[in-house]
DNA sequence: GTGAAAGCGCTAACAG
DNA sequence: CTGTTAGCGCTTTCAC
């Protein structure tokens, strides 16, 4: 059907040479005469040579492929941080395949082990899971490849760019507490996750430095995906009077939209009825009626610090401990 | 620093037999004694064997991967289809590699060139570019792997899957129409890409039908990215009032979010001060005040389609010939 | 049922 | 400056 490629052996036919000079000026890593350069050069674009990576990569038993690892590829979130990672690590000659887990240990596991099976050089995660039944899967990875963390701590003695999940919370927690509200439902990523966990306490602490007493029917331990923002809202809405929220704290962008739309099917107004203010800062929030107050992470700075950080580790360096950034508070109308 | 993974070597020296023996249980193609291939499988196990792929796809002088091109990676729309997509090509045992040509020819190109590299097994591609300048090279594409366009149309011999743009336009625009306006500013992709034509023709259509004269000044040809959105609204505002649009139409939910943005900046109220349709349906539209009609795309369809034309193609059979699937109208309230 | 050996396309000693 | 050659880890005849 299709002919072959043409392989290093038809060029050096063509070019009346041997294969090792072709080599030699693909690579450029030794000294060859401009003449058969010049020769060699004609030959690769007459027969439409292109170099096979498979075979360079089993030849020098190294793939320049970095493998990311994301919860969930329709948060604008991700693509967001990924266009800067990719940017990054492809001007250090790296290219990236990205695979979504959607949020399943089992399909994390999977992509892993095919990661691993395609030698990529390096691994980028967002992991997902309960910590004690993925923590051990990732120690064992970082014995195998450089993994850099992100977004999600575990323990694990790696590299990891994290946000400062425990102020931004507090933060934008205060922030509400400041307009008059006292009673903030918070919908909380899954508390098995790190951003679950830090999220909550710094919630937690906001309240306590107010002197509020945290009703635990305010919190609800949602999915990351739409449909639990919706739910959490309903569930908020269910609670009688004396005990309703009258804000709400989203910890994710996904979750806020969930709540937002059947916030909206409830015919509520923001932020009347009910405020919300809301973790990750989607270009759309500005364009919403009223606009969402959050807090914005810094996906670009992520993106970069993290391919930073893996292209040190690739030149074998150990790099390991914690790169927290801030989030930084957008306020709008929303609370 | 971190030992290399183990081979086949290692798992036959362990189980004391052949790497062929190994080989022939891993494969699964070649009948083996269940006494050996026990052995073989504990021995899988105490060394942590991994296959090594790039080993195999050289040796098989196949690689499992397809590559797909999209222009813009943060567009809800791509990762809903590459979502679908790599769902339907991962059952069938193929891995996919995204790459975001963001819009650039020039990077586009680099892009395709690097799937060549690595030898791809098919490439789905969203192209970018000026036909006259990009028709040739995906021309020549097609004659080295298997191709399948998706949502832009090139005059190439291969397997296209796209949406009835010119229906899609004539419809919304009628609906539009009948909602009582008749200056209707048109924010199109560039006219150089089949759906900036398309989507011109159907505006211009439906026009016709109601016996309205096109106004060139009224149909601006933005860029596919945010801001051309909000140049789009300043440009239409800055009429004078008797050419002035009371609705726009915008061709991309990027676009849209840009003119939505702008809209609000200069305290404009939809429908009323101007109202607004927009190609594609991110969930966001919905919780909009007011909620923005639209024509959305089928995306799981497409990611399907395009995911089981390319499997087709890479039986070997030559899959050739337009998909085209309608949008459908979402009334809300933005006009 | 199992093994020896060739070779996929390439790089990198090592010779000359 | 150029060529010969030995693999990288795997699959697959072809023998036994």
């Amino acid at each position: 059907m299709r002919d072959k490629p043409a392989t290093i052996h038809d060029v050096a036919a063509k070019a009346g040479v041997s294969i090792a000079t072709v080599s030699y000026v693909l690579t450029g890593k030794k000294r060859v005469s401009p003449a058969t350069a010049e020769r060699v050069l004609r030959a690769i674009k007459e027969v439409d040579y292109i170099p096979n990576r498979i075979a360079k990569s089993l030849r020098k038993a190294k793939n320049l492929v970095i493998g990311v690892l994301v919860p969930d590829i329709r948060n604008p979130f991700f693509p967001d941080i990924v266009k800067a990672l990719s940017e990054s690590l492809s001007d250090k000659g790296f290219q990236i395949v990205v695979a979504s887990s959607d949020e399943n240990p089992s399909k994390q596991k999977d992509i892993i082990h095919s990661f691993l099976e395609q030698r990529v050089a390096g691994i980028i995660a967002v992991p997902t899971g309960a910590n004690y039944l993925v923590t051990k899967d990732f120690e064992e990875l970082c014995a195998l490849v450089p993994v850099v963390l992100l977004d999600r701590d575990l323990d694990i003695p790696c590299a990891k760019v994290l946000l400062n999940n425990r102020k931004a919370a507090r933060d934008i927690t205060h922030l509400i507490l400041s307009r008059g509200h006292s009673r903030i439902g918070l919908i909380a990523p899954p508390l098995h996750l790190s951003i679950g966990l830090e999220r909550l306490e710094g919630y937690a602490e906001a309240l306590r430095n107010w002197g509020i007493l945290l009703d635990p029917a305010l919190v609800y331990e949602g999915n990351l995906f739409i449909e639990s923002g919706a739910q959490a809202v309903a569930y908020f809405m269910s609670l009688k009077e004396s005990q309703r929220p009258t804000a709400i704290l989203s910890c994710s962008d996904v979750m806020t939209l969930g709540a937002l739309i059947e916030i909206r099917r409830r015919g509520l107004k923001i932020p009347d009825d009910v405020a919300i203010a809301s973790f990750d800062n989607p270009e759309y929030f500005e364009c919403l009626s009223p606009p969402i107050t959050c807090v914005a992470q810094p996906t670009t700075i992520f993106g970069k610090k993290v391919a930073e950080l893996m292209a040190e580790a690739l030149e074998g360096k150990k790099v390991t401990g914690i790169y927290r950034y801030e989030g930084e508070l957008v306020i709008r109308d929303s609370v």
